[in-house]
RNA sequence: GCCCGAGUGGUGGAAUUGGUAGACACAAGGGAUUUAAAAUCCCUCGCUGGUAACAGCGUGCCGGUUCAAGUCCGGCCUCGGGUACCA
């Protein structure tokens, strides 16, 4: 073997191997049981980032260790290939979004390569290509069929000057990014799927869950949002109309003092007709931010209708106001307002004078609304002449007894809702999937018939950076539906619809249907899922949703999609800026700033760039192209070595936190691999060994093998079910420790080291994959290490006849004592109490108690 | 705003079920080797006091439960993720 560690020439000729053996190609194997591993594919971006390094590098070390376990493994690989960033690049750099996109995939499949991700890439797919799509647009037509789609209008961030619809993202600070003219909120007609039907079997099954983390169900529960509620009719004074509202608080209806409806309701639209102050709210709010977050973070502004409406258990008239925090689209599109009992009504009703009812009071004291509302659920009172029986009811006999009297008289009845909604699948841009639905000549809107399938999106465009090519081409959308002249849905499918199923399709990527579900079977569930906890309730809802979906269309036959989920954190590094002579911040990515002094704790104090500017440092960021701190994988691949930057990524911190980026430790990684290529040269360069004759160790030779075997055991575990390849990774380097200083004297010290060895090579090879290949055979094996079995621990290596007793004297550390490892209470206690720092610290007081963990710890009480 | 997390030495982190706080690394300082440097190896390294032994303090803040709290409970603060058209 090479005296020298050299991961370049290493690293190439093991992906070789791999590639001419096709190591990670699988095929159904009924005889083996099967492990599917699936990190989330990326979206083809140009270039990895670290987030994708750190991603896969988690999915490759679960995948290579189950393949150690002898498992069947699956882990394959593909591209997220439609979004809008493509569309994007296409106009900045004159091109179409395919090519550009396409050219991405083939430099990112190096990269992936490079890294020595063991993937089986006869199943790569990618989401924006034809073979793809065309099971989508399918699968959408049989759910038109099953009745879960439907259309309806929704708001979108509409650009008066370049006439389109904006995303988001492309609204800044309320203005289109491309024009900066003030955004508008314009209704248009959508597609929707009906994603509310499985709310509550999305909620129940959650509890099917029981390797996911508690985080990610607690937001897919509240995200669902199930609650329990009265939904009850006002009728409109003096008209027929009548509105319906929903609460989860009936019990403080008797507080109504006012009701607030949506500025795009139809009595708001109709008592504008001669109100010109609320025709100009109406106005005002049509240009209002939707989101969530906007939402909250407004002012709450209202404009009374002047319409009146009668509460339906008083019978009092309470005004009716338009509000901006009333969504149409939400709900009923009204609300019935307790300024007692709700902060939001109460600021409200103060601002306009509104008069504010008590009616609910704690059950131990008064009640005080002179500042705050009182949200609490406490003991109705005040609840006047028309239903006096409340008073004195708590929150759950007060919300029976309404619903007893709504009920009787027709006017509203017991509900459960969810906050969740249903999934609008419609967006204007040209890079996604185009939805197949076509409108005849004759008005009727339909599927595109299966025999027209797949609605091909045109690949050579021109994008003009705003309207999306096949709108802009009057001809594409033209086709012939039964015999008659028919018009093609233009818009495209949210990208969400691609990555909801793209697990499913990995099992049977060239199946000439949706997919083969003989193969979906024996792959699905996947066994290890693994991605950014920003997804915790978007993606991973739908992908649950979409699993139920094929499962209710007969192509797969279990409830959930993945049995356990890991989801890892951001990569952060340093960012510096200076500021430029027009005030500007330029932020220099870290690999351009070089540190110029520390103070004497070794923190960055001062740094320049090659230009010479001054640098602020501002701590540690997520890499981004806005601090301009990305970190080019690339670069330190070539610079250590794939196996040194996967080694620091699982070793830096656990899976689940942030990871910051230092050089330095990436540095002490490829120092680590050099130690134990060094000591596995040192140790082959001594010619082979003789066979290890457990009986014949001495005591520090069964010593170090405790230790070899303990070590065997916490790295399968932290692996496997603690998913913290950090600490796996902190034992082994503990265990190097103590082999490089490991006496080399004897046949069976040399004998004990070959163990060891070998045992470390496996351990780490999920890890470094290349140096353990390489050390494997270097180490006298034929079989290359893809083939051999994980490491099995020796149980009677393990055992001790001696223990550690940590003694504390009211519960603060005050000695150790070593006993046999069979000593009984009395025994440890005898001993403890002899102990010097012991007795110093009961002299003079009574011992109370004394507590006895076995074979851990003893804590004398004394006073 | 709302929902979900995180906060431990100079730094990343460890402490798995309430039981030795700081494993393993990085940085820093000292030393060996070397003509020199790199590389490598050895030693020190939470804070305060003390030559030391040792003592006290210490896991974002305030309070509580317990023989014992980084870990459990209540109340805050700061940072991060999500908030339905970024993926």
């Amino acid at each position: 073997m090479q005296e020298q560690y050299l991961p370049s020439e290493i690293e190439a000729k093991v992906q070789q191997h791999w590639q001419d053996t096709k190591t990670f190609e699988v095929t159904e194997d009924e005889s083996k049981e099967k492990f599917y591993c699936l990190s989330m594919f990326p979206y083809p971006s140009g270039r990895l980032h670290m987030g994708h390094v750190r991603n896969y590098t988690i999915g490759d070390v679960v995948a290579r260790y189950q393949r150690l376990q002898g498992k069947n493994v699956l882990q394959p690989i593909g591209w997220d290939s439609f979004g809008l960033p493509a569309e994007n690049a296409a106009i900045n750099n004159k091109t179409a979004p395919a090519p550009w996109t396409y050219e991405n995939i083939d430099y990112m499949k190096n990269q992936l390569k490079m890294l020595g991700f063991g993937y089986d890439w006869s199943r790569e797919i990618a989401t924006c290509t034809p073979e793809y799509y065309r099971w989508e647009q399918w699968f959408f037509t049989k759910l038109y069929d099953k009745g879960l789609v439907y259309k309806k209008t929704a708001s979108v961030n509409w650009c008066p000057n370049d006439e389109t619809v904006l995303a988001n993202e492309q609204v800044q600070d309320g203005c289109c990014w491309r024009c900066d003219t003030p955004v508008v909120q314009k209704e248009i007609p959508q597609w929707f799927i009906k994603i509310t039907d499985y709310a509550e079997e999305l909620l129940n099954d959650i509890d099917q869950l029981d390797e996911w983390p508690e985080q990610v169900k607690t937001m897919q529960r509240n995200w669902i949002g199930r609650s329990e509620g009265i939904e009850m009719t006002f009728q409109v004074e003096g008209s027929d109309q009548s509105f319906d509202i929903y609460t989860t608080r009936p019990d403080t209806v008797m507080g109504v003092t006012y009701v607030a409806i949506a500025a795009g309701h139809p009595l708001a639209q109709q008592a504008a007709e001669n109100n010109p102050v609320l025709a100009d709210f109406i106005e005002e709010c049509k240009n209002a931010d939707t989101s969530e977050a906007a939402m909250a973070a407004m002012e709450k502004k209202g404009v009374d209708t002047g319409l009146k409406a009668i509460h339906p258990l008083t019978g009092k008239l309470v005004p009716i106001w338009a509000a901006n925090f009333v969504l149409m689209n939400y709900g009923t599109g009204a609300v019935m307002s307790v300024p007692g009992h709700d902060q939001r009504d109460y600021e409200f009703a103060t601002k306009y004078g509104l008069p504010i009812e008590g009616v609910i009071k704690p059950a131990d004291g008064e009640l005080d609304i002179s500042e705050e509302a009182y949200t609490e659920k406490g003991i109705l009172f005040n609840s006047g002449d028309s239903f006096p029986e409340l008073d004195g009811l708590d929150f759950q006999a007060a919300f029976d007894a309404i619903d007893a009297r709504l009920s009787a008289e027709g006017k509203g009845k017991r509900q459960v809702n969810y906050r969740l909604r249903d999934w609008g699948v419609s967006r204007q841009r040209y890079w996604g999937a185009p939805i197949p639905m076509v409108t005849l000549a004759d008005g009727t809107v339909m599927p595109t018939p299966e025999d027209q399938l797949p609605v091909i999106l045109p690949e050579d465009v021109v994008m003009d950076g705003i309207q999306s090519p096949i709108k802009a081409d009057k001809e594409w959308a033209k086709t012939q539906v039964n015999g008659q002249e028919a018009f093609r849905e233009t818009d495209t499918f949210d990208t969400f619809m691609e990555s909801s199923w793209y697990y499913a399709r990995y099992c049977s990527p060239k199946a000439d249907q949706m997919l083969d579900p003989a193969k979906a079977n024996y792959w699905l569930p996947v066994d290890q899922y693994i991605g950014g906890i920003e997804h915790a309730c978007m993606h991973l809802l739908y992908f649950r949703f979409f699993h139920k979906l094929l499962r209710d269309i007969g192509l797969v036959n279990s409830d959930e999609p993945a049995k356990r989920l890991l989801t890892q954190g951001m990569v952060l590094a340093d960012a510096f800026y200076y500021t430029d002579e027009k005030g500007a911040r330029v932020w220099v990515s870290p690999n351009d700033a070089k540190v110029t002094e520390t103070d004497d704790k070794g923190r960055i104090v001062k740094a320049v760039d090659s230009q010479g500017h001054e640098l602020v440092y501002t701590g540690m960021s997520k890499m981004s192209k806005s601090k301009n701190n990305g970190i080019d994988p690339q670069e330190m691949v070539d610079k250590y070595g794939a196996d040194t930057v996967r080694l620091f990524m699982m070793f830096a911190s656990p899976p689940e936190l942030t990871l910051e980026w230092q050089e330095s430790s990436v540095e002490g990684a490829h120092r680590f691999i050099k130690r134990l290529w060094k000591l596995a040269h040192d140790h082959v360069s001594q010619g082979p060994t003789v066979a290890l004759d457990v009986a014949s160790l001495d005591s520090a030779q069964k010593e170090l093998r405790r230790e070899l075997h303990k070590t065997i055991a916490k790295v399968g575990d932290d692996i496997e079910r603690r998913q913290m390849f950090n600490t796996a990774i902190a034992s082994v380097m503990e265990l190097m420790n103590r082999l490089q200083k490991a006496p080399m004297e004897s046949e069976q010290d040399r004998a004990l080291m070959q163990e060891a060895l070998c045992a470390v090579v496996r351990l780490l090879y999920p890890i470094i994959p290349h140096t353990s290949f390489e050390l494997w055979q270097a180490l006298g094996h034929e079989e290359t290490i893809e083939n051999v079995l994980w490491p099995v621990v020796d149980e009677s290596a393990l055992v001790e006849d001696s223990k550690l007793i940590i003694v504390q004297v009211n519960g603060k550390l005050r000695a150790k004592v070593t006993v046999a490892a069979d000593a009984d209470k009395d025994t440890v206690e005898a001993a403890g109490m002899a102990e010097e720092g012991v007795i110093k610290h009961t002299e003079g007081k009574t011992v109370r108690k004394v507590i006895y963990v076995p074979g851990k710890l003893l804590n004398i009480v004394a006073n």
